[in-house]
DNA sequence: TATCTTAATATGTATGCACATAATAAGATG
DNA sequence: CATCTTATTATGTGCATACATATTAAGATA
């Protein structure tokens, strides 16, 4: 008898999911019957539901036992690549412009002490791609002061010096102000997809960036 | 001595990790080793670093060893809900109203016979919250054909119904086209945030819808 | 040297067992 | 009847062990 691996029992499961064998609300057997059934050991069964669990299709809770959600709430994973990354894996060239660099007093809904101020432009193929609006909280990550971001831009640079922090995404749209549209080259009020990324280092504010992209662009994943 | 948590190794393997004991491109110990420096037995180990490798920081090769991902692309996990629960748990009333419900003939990038087309407006507190542009193939999904869509929405009633078939979704931002400026109340050219989803059933199209939000919506994660 | 074969190695995972823990149900107490 | 306590149960997880598998490195062969 060939051996059965936990990806293989998911798919069965998933299977008797997606034929409706189990229907929403349903409450499936629990492990130790399941697994029998299966021909696993529980701890193999164990994996594969915890893992269809984790994707939101079953809903398991001890004691209760495992229930097939009935509103599945879907999840996209979104990769946020570096910029630079997805303008050369789409096959263009990529160049870098800074536009500003200073320290200055944020807004309140940012920071509440003055903090480094980049604002600079990313092109794919020479023409404008992004729109980069960040600032950072030099007093943590003071190297910052000395990388020269003409050369790489802040974005790769805390990647690279900073790259395990939390932080918060978020994806909206807006009408490009005219000094946006204008770096841009875009028409006054003509929409942009907007990207604002928050990040923290222990609790503690370290940047927040605003990447302004012109309507062609689109966030996509499978789910 | 206390049992040690994979998730405690996890959040321990992940201190070194913030810490820049361990750098970038750098090769961690194998797992056997590791295992015995942590106090536990090597599942428990490997259970840990498989979890932090799936998030992205480590890069995991059979024979070759475990190592610090030099551009850990970050991952945002997108929730995509049902309409009426996200408006609902904001705290607002929700309300559905039927704009159209056809069988015509889509644009040939959807599908290439005729599909059920609706159209609906969601609204939050009465006002409208989301335009929804939706193709459906009801030769797939038939029984949607005898479905009230003035009572439930075809979002919900499609996640009730055929909810464990894959998808791709796309976020994007556009100009509101005067039509659809007209029925969410916007003014003509004003930013429109625009999720489409696409999904099919064992590799058949089933449904590609549409949302349009006003500019007031944002998608947000934790990463 | 170039190419094929083989051995070594680090991760991947199945299994049986034991115990931890959360949530519920049953029972005891006022 | 309400409330607190306790037992039960299903999932969560640790551990030791064995073997699977991908990948690299070393050795053999031409």
């Amino acid at each position: 008898m060939t051996r059965q691996s936990w990806h293989k029992i998911k798919d069965q499961v998933m299977e008797k999911l997606n034929s409706r064998y189990w229907l929403p609300g349903d409450k499936l057997p629990n492990e130790e019957v399941m697994a029998r059934d299966f021909g696993v050991a529980r701890t193999t069964l164990n994996r594969a539901l915890r893992d269809i669990a984790k994707e939101g299709f079953l809903i398991r809770r001890r004691k209760a036992g495992t229930f097939v959600a009935t509103h599945p709430v879907r999840r996209a994973v979104v990769n946020i690549p570096i910029i630079r990354h997805e303008v050369e894996s789409a096959g263009k060239s990529y160049t870098y412009k800074l536009l500003e660099q200073s320290i200055k007093t944020p807004p309140e809904t940012v920071n509440n002490q003055p903090c480094l101020y980049i604002r600079a432009l990313h092109y794919a193929d020479h023409i404008p791609h992004a729109l980069e609006e960040r600032w950072i909280n030099h007093h943590i990550v003071s190297e910052i002061l000395d990388a020269d971001l003409h050369t790489i831009s802040a974005n790769e640079w805390l990647v690279l010096n900073a790259p395990f922090s939390s932080g918060l995404v978020g994806f909206s749209a807006a009408n490009a102000n005219p000094e946006q549209a204008k770096i841009l080259g875009l028409q006054d009020k003509d929409a942009v997809f907007v990207v604002n990324r928050d990040t923290w280092q222990d609790g503690v504010f370290v940047t927040s960036a605003n990447i302004i992209y012109t309507s062609a662009y689109r966030v996509e994943s499978y789910l």
